[in-house]
DNA sequence: TGGTACATGTAACATGTTACATGATTAG
DNA sequence: CTAATCATGTAACATGTTACATGTACCA
């Protein structure tokens, strides 16, 4: 045997693992906006990602306790509210580059409301047109608030990588809405009569 | 105390909770295409809403289970491979109908791809125009395989539902399509000197 | 100085994914 | 008849979500 580390001790510190997108996503947080605590970086994360990438504050947490414990962050000392604050160590940094650079997995789709389309004929009359409505002014509104930041970023004079990813979200909400206005128009009849009953 | 049944047993039968868009998925297809086996439900799935609905199969037989000791779901005796026909209940056929009613959630995006266009500065030179490739790549493959299926679905004449969730597929895979060649064309360029080591 | 609302962090639970075990079919 | 391969199902693990506990700051 040439290594005395037991399974025990690779448990709590597997160092060797590579990351998943959500820990390579905070790890590129933290390098590049400085050290910071978890409640800041999961306001940041919100603001950056949340666009395309979806994560709870308990998440955070979670991660940066296990990053902390496999050396890819050094956790500060805590404060009165027993924050602390994570520094990207050198082997978080090259952690982070190696899942970069090895490339993204493909997106795995999650559309609940297809679900309810495919079964819309199971739906009682009106109703498929009410949920449609719903989403439909949903996603328009979302459109306008991505179109606005659009703008803002050009203004402040943001880099190329952050635009582009804001751009897929708009062209996202374009085809979202470009569908919904072609959907039959029978999908879309509300319930006329009020249905006694 | 009015009810003798005790918690113990809420947790094995528990029938009272609402289902997840997975499980009513499940119970629609079941209740549409009739009763079957798991593997055989796994095969329907993938066809028939995989393109916007990611599962696999141990989900499948897992929720099976679940389903069946919830009163959803009864199960046939097992054939010499051990797979059971399931069958949709009159509760399963009124929980899927009330998952229906109550309406879809909002999707969670997950876009592992935009993480990476993010950090696209911190890549080589290259790498981010091969990770782009790649991917436009898979997508336009993608695309044209909806548009054909679509061209099919009409020839046999299939229902408004189904190619509702289609028409998605393909805009949405159009969307992507003209993100890809709007992005800048710095992110495009390939590594040109082969960069000496 | 007490209480209320909020911020922060934790732990339990639900879901999704990967890796394994088992047995049946088929080729030799 | 035996071995290899494949289909089917199971169980362990990783991740994501929800609900809770704790304490701090602000306000009366």
């Amino acid at each position: 045997m040439l290594s005395t580390v037991d399974n025990a001790m690779l448990s709590t510190m597997d160092s060797q693992r590579g990351l998943n997108a959500t820990e390579a996503a905070l790890l590129g947080l933290l390098r590049e906006e400085g050290p910071m605590a978890g409640s800041q970086l999961a306001q940041t994360a919100q603001t950056v990602i949340g666009e395309y990438w979806n994560l709870t504050r308990s998440q955070i947490y979670r991660e940066l306790t296990a990053l902390t414990s496999g050396g890819f962050l050094t956790a500060g000392p805590p404060d009165p509210r027993r924050s602390r604050v994570y520094t990207v160590t050198a082997a978080g940094e090259a952690a982070f580059l190696e899942w970069l650079q090895a490339g993204p997995a493909d997106m795995t789709p999650r559309l609940p409301l297809l679900i309810t389309v495919l079964f819309g004929a199971d739906l009682p009359p009106g109703r498929l047109a009410e949920i449609l409505d719903e989403h439909e002014r949903r996603h328009r509104d979302r459109l306008a608030e991505y179109r606005a930041l659009d703008a803002e970023l050009i203004r402040i004079g943001v880099g190329p990588y952050v635009r582009a990813t804001l751009a897929f979200g708009i062209r996202f909400e374009e085809a979202v809405s470009r569908w919904f206005a072609e959907l039959p128009a029978e999908f879309r009849q509300r319930d006329a009569g009020g249905g006694g009953g």
